[in-house]
DNA sequence: CCACAGGACGGCT
DNA sequence: AGCCGTCCTGTG
């Protein structure tokens, strides 16, 4: 393991911003120091992120090439100034909302534990969840020590697969544990191959694969298809609060709860078309944090 | 004590 | 096919 260090000079610092990243909804291992930067973990990697002006600098101790890592990990190679100025021409609401969320960036996180992560995030909140993730990185991941502290890598399927039902449940997963178990066994045994998964190209497949998996709705398989390296921005992950911004924003209907999934999805469709996901990150992070 | 939190699932109509 | 109670845990 070794130390690495690496700067990263952006056109437009208003494409990257730690906190719209990582307080936006889409990643549970980011934890903000007391000089404004985060530490995280990525792969076998501990990265810390800070920011200056239009300079990131980013150390890490692990495995990876830093400099490759976060190129991918942080997409630095779509361009957000246009996406953004898509979005913002499509209506008002869009337009405040980008200019809200500017620094907002859809990370390619690893597919295996975007699954198991958003399985963990059904009807649960965001501190308890990252306590999960963290007691089971500490229990079955490994060590990575980065500036005298301890740091843990996300599980492998097969050393998950080690954990009973019984230990999941100790470490907090409550009735998700049996939903982990489960698809934890079907990835290590192949039975869904994510390798395969990341290979095919059709939306509606990939989507209804992960919908097989224990503890994948349609708002978790969307998660997982915008959140991970599978990198669909058409998915539309539904839960309350983006029910909540389109009901008010565009349906208007007085009672936000008898919303169908499918007006909503259709509305999205229609206004956002491809972009319909990063749409989503946008205004649920204006909404949720305004 | 109760309500609720980035849902999924199973049983019921 | 839709509706609805239930599921663990922490917080207010």
């Amino acid at each position: 393991m070794k130390y690495k260090e690496q700067t990263w000079k952006i056109e437009n610092e208003n494409t990257f911003e730690l906190n719209n990243i990582f307080e936006c909804g889409q990643c549970f291992r980011w934890n903000k120091q007391i000089d404004g930067s985060y530490i995280g973990v990525v792969k076998n990697n501990v990265i810390k992120v800070k920011k200056e002006g239009n300079t990131i600098n980013f150390q890490s101790v692990g495995e990876d090439n830093l400099q490759e890592l976060v190129t991918d990990y942080f997409d630095f190679n779509t361009n957000y100034e246009k996406i953004k100025e898509t979005l913002s021409n499509i209506d008002e609401n869009m337009r405040k909302s980008v200019a809200y969320g500017k620094g907002i960036r859809i990370l390619n996180q690893d597919l295996w534990e975007t699954i198991i992560s958003f399985i963990i995030s059904a009807n649960n909140n965001i501190p308890r969840i990252k306590g999960i993730i963290e007691r089971m990185a500490k229990a079955y991941g490994k060590e990575i020590i980065f500036e005298n502290k301890s740091y843990y890598t996300f599980p492998t399927p097969s050393t998950l697969a080690q954990a009973s039902v019984a230990d999941l449940r100790n470490l907090g997963l409550g009735f998700r544990d049996i939903r982990v178990y489960e698809t934890t066994k079907m990835i290590k045994n192949k039975e869904i191959d994510l390798e395969k998964l990341e290979q095919e190209d059709n939306f509606e497949t990939v989507r209804n694969t992960l919908l097989t998996l224990p503890g994948v709705g349609p708002k978790v398989a969307d998660c997982i298809l915008l959140f991970s390296t599978l990198k669909r921005w058409e998915a539309f992950p539904i839960d309350v609060w983006v029910r909540r911004v389109m009901n008010e924003l565009y349906i208007k209907k007085p009672d936000e709860t008898k919303v169908k999934k499918e007006e909503i999805q259709k509305i999205a469709n229609e206004k956002f078309g491809s972009l319909a996901g990063i749409a989503q990150q946008y205004l649920f992070y204006w909404k949720r944090e305004a």
